[in-house]
DNA sequence: AGCACGCCGACT
DNA sequence: GTCGGCGTGCTC
């Protein structure tokens, strides 16, 4: 016999679907994208419905509950969705939970709709008698419907007047569902367009053209820092808007700014378009709310971080990928997928238009653009001034001291003080000093918990491990030889700050790494003091270099650049040229009279002689070989597997064991290792790593298919972490 | 992930 | 004797 049955993402860690029988009763409104309830082992869980079938319901169990009169999900998400579980060998119950708001996924906390009262205006005459009456009347002339939220912010205690005025007939109120959204009442006013130069004006007719086309069109925008890749995004979007699609922009979550959703909303809200932003600075109940928002179709412009590409838009026409470059597009924890790649998936499924913009791209992207897969669109003038930074490479080995700062650096530091200009300076290294040592016998401090040395903060007196939260104070005498010299190695921007304001008394000196802008608001209070040019000299990690335009800054400096160049990891070239390109591009933005110098001991690197000249191109022909001599993306693809575990033995053995089988069975893929992970140990976990490595993903494919079987074999004690196209390998 | 079953150490 | 430690096994 034939019934009704639906298969469902349960929410569990279990990659298969489990299939349900619908009752009787629940046979009319059961439908694909729904949640409901179900019995699942001996207790019931939420679960998604995403698909439904006929066929015999022998051995099913019951769907105990459907929760939802509309779906949550639709069809072409829920596409979107179980590929992505299946390309990133991820749970799809914890796919889905991570694509939705905090509260709808889980089986725990329940976000809740909120309601608040609303006044709308029924009469204005005879004028109440109260001059706060009057004012209040005033106010909520202004719109349909007035919020008490938005009466809040005018009157500190709005109520028994408000009262009276209803009592008396001027106003009604009503109960409305609210809309927790921080930038709702912010002023906005009108932006105009931009005048495109011809590199832009050729970038906005390609995507217009194939706006229209409707269908899948991929285009990499390669332009120079400062050439005005974000009115390309903007006069792009009104295109797509025109054409009565959405607009899905990707941002990575740092450069996520009011100031940039600001240009946006000034661009689009006269013309009556609706914007939703999705970020992690918004509570729980706010991202709920926007996403409801765009789930009812009520929003034409969605500008979020990396899970905004499970943004629920129904009819998007043009997927905007800023700064694609940008690894924090790779969630590095969990459902390890990559927002740019999905983006590209995202837009192949639903006929999008899709830009990646960067002014360096990644590797990965610029070879395919040279593949023919990306069509690439170049913009290689700066709008304002045309003129590029001037950049100089210090060489280290060829100054006399040994001090923090070489002379030149100094001398333009002072120059630039004096021409009342600003300056940056990027160290890639937050506390004051990377490592305490004992000068008599060697000893250095290592975190307990983690295979690394300890960082020195001076203000906090502390040392403190970057990867786990473990934090001691310093000894004072060495724990191995009794000796009492122990000094700080070499500088982070705690200590740099602390030598530049030594340097130059009088300047106003800033700093913003991770420790100066972990509380809320802080980052964006750096950066707006920065505008006003109420800090001289800013010091910071590669957070300064990204997300902002500061249009009197006219001297960067860069220290610590060989930290960049020998980090442990195949794509250490490319991530200094993407570095130190994108802070060399903050110098003169305005003004066309940037500086910038760069203190290395190889300042032969062609990583740095090609970002000193914002040439894109001679880095990737340079880079490009090794890529293609080791195999290593964007010529071949890779699968890194962790093993971590308490038992050091017992993780070592299952490594060994499991890389064994693998080799056993790779056909066409490489199996290197098992190794110790770079962290060797951390949070108290040792860690074993080994890496696939082929030619073709679908060699890949196959071996994670045997994989499944063979991680069934590893004990409980053992964990095993699997990340598709790994961004770092630490 | 839960939630059970199951098989060994220190407590009223 | 049993309360509870967490190993491992299963979930339509």
């Amino acid at each position: 016999m034939s019934e009704l049955i639906a298969d469902i993402a349960v929410n569990a860690p279990l990659k298969q679907l489990f299939s349900y029988l619908v009752p009787a009763e629940m046979v009319e409104k059961v439908a694909v994208g729904k949640r409901v309830k179900v019995p699942f082992g001996r207790r019931t869980s939420t679960g998604f419905i995403l698909l439904t079938r006929q066929g015999s319901s022998k051995g099913l169990k019951k769907i105990s509950t459907l929760l939802d009169e509309e779906p949550l999900l639709t069809p072409e998400l829920i596409t979107l969705l179980r590929w992505a579980a299946d390309y990133y060998c991820h749970p799809i119950g914890q796919v889905i939970r991570n694509a939705l708001p905090a509260g709808l996924g889980s089986d725990k906390t329940q976000t809740r709709i909120l309601y608040e009262p609303v006044y709308r205006l029924l009469k204005r005459e005879p004028l109440p008698r109260g001059q706060k009456q009057q004012e209040l009347l005033k106010l909520i002339a202004e719109e349909e419907k007035t919020p008490l939220s938005r009466i809040r912010q005018e009157f500190s205690t709005p109520h028994s007047s408000l009262n009276r005025l209803v009592e008396q007939g001027y106003l009604e109120v009503c109960e409305q569902e609210i809309q927790r959204d921080p930038f709702l009442y912010e002023k906005i006013t009108e932006d105009k367009c931009l005048t495109l130069n011809n590199d832009q004006k050729n970038a906005v007719k390609s995507v217009s053209d194939s706006l229209e086309k409707n269908s899948f069109s991929p285009y990499l925008l390669h332009g120079v820092t400062g050439s005005g890749k974000t009115e390309v995004y903007l006069q792009s979007v009104e295109k797509c808007l025109n054409l009565k699609r959405q607009a899905l922009i990707l941002v990575p979550e740092i450069a996520l700014t009011p100031q940039l959703v600001a240009r946006f909303r000034a661009r689009f809200e006269p013309k009556g378009s609706k914007l939703a932003v999705l970020h992690s600075g918004l509570s729980d109940g706010e991202r709920y709310d926007a996403w409801r928002r765009i789930n009812r179709n009520e929003v034409d412009i969605v500008i979020g971080a990396r899970s905004a590409i499970f943004a629920p838009l129904s009819r998007p026409g043009l997927i905007i990928v800023d700064e694609e470059h940008e690894t924090s597009y790779k969630q590095s924890e969990g459902f390890r997928y990559n927002a740019r790649d999905l983006a590209l998936v995202r837009a192949q499924q639903q006929g999008c238009t899709i830009v990646l913009g960067s002014a360096t791209p990644s590797l990965a992207s610029y070879y395919r653009s040279e593949q023919g897969s990306l069509q690439r669109l170049e913009l290689p003038q700066r709008v304002h001034t045309g003129n590029l930074p001037q950049v100089e490479l210090i060489n280290l080995a060829e100054e006399e001291s040994s001090q923090t700062l070489a002379n030149p650096l100094i001398e333009a530091l002072q120059n630039t003080l004096e021409k009342r200009e600003q300056a940056m300076l990027l160290l890639n290294r937050r506390g004051f000093a990377p490592f305490l040592l004992c000068t008599d016998c060697g000893t250095s401090f290592h975190c307990p918990n983690c295979e690394i040395t300890l960082t020195f903060h001076q203000r906090e007196r502390l040392l403190r491990c970057h990867y786990c939260d473990y934090a001691e104070p310093p000894k004072e005498v060495c724990p191995n030889c009794n000796g009492g010299n122990i000094e700080p190695e070499g500088a982070g921007t705690e200590r740099l700050e602390q030598e530049i304001t030594e340097l130059f008394p009088g300047a106003r000196i800033a700093r913003m790494d991770r420790d100066t802008t972990s509380r809320k608001g802080a980052h964006q209070r750096i950066v707006d003091k920065m505008m006003r040019r109420e800090i001289d000299i800013l010091i910071g990690t590669q957070m300064i270099a990204k997300g902002h335009d500061f249009p009197g800054v006219t001297l960067v400096g860069v220290l610590g650049t060989d930290n960049l160049l020998n980090f442990p990891d195949f794509r250490a070239a490319e991530r200094s040229f993407t570095l130190l390109t994108q802070v060399a591009g903050r110098a003169g933005r305005a003004t066309g009279k940037g500086k910038v110098f760069i203190q290395t001991y190889n300042p032969e690197h062609y990583s740095l002689t090609c970002a000193a000249e914002q040439n894109y191109a001679d880095f990737y022909q340079l880079e490009l070989p090794f890529r293609q001599e080791l195999g290593y993306p964007p010529c071949g693809h890779l699968v890194h597997l962790v093993l971590a575990g308490n038992q050091p033995q017992q993780v070592k053995q299952q490594a060994e064991q499991l890389a064994e089988q693998l080799f056993s069975i790779a056909t066409n893929v490489e199996v290197l290792g098992p190794s110790p992970c770079p962290l060797a140990k951390l949070r108290g976990k040792t860690r074993y790593q080994i890496l696939l490595k082929s030619a073709a993903r679908s060699s890949l494919r196959s071996m994670l298919a045997d994989l499944e079987a063979l991680s069934k074999n590893i004990p409980g004690g053992v964990g095993l972490s699997i990340d598709i196209d790994p961004v770092d390998m630490l």
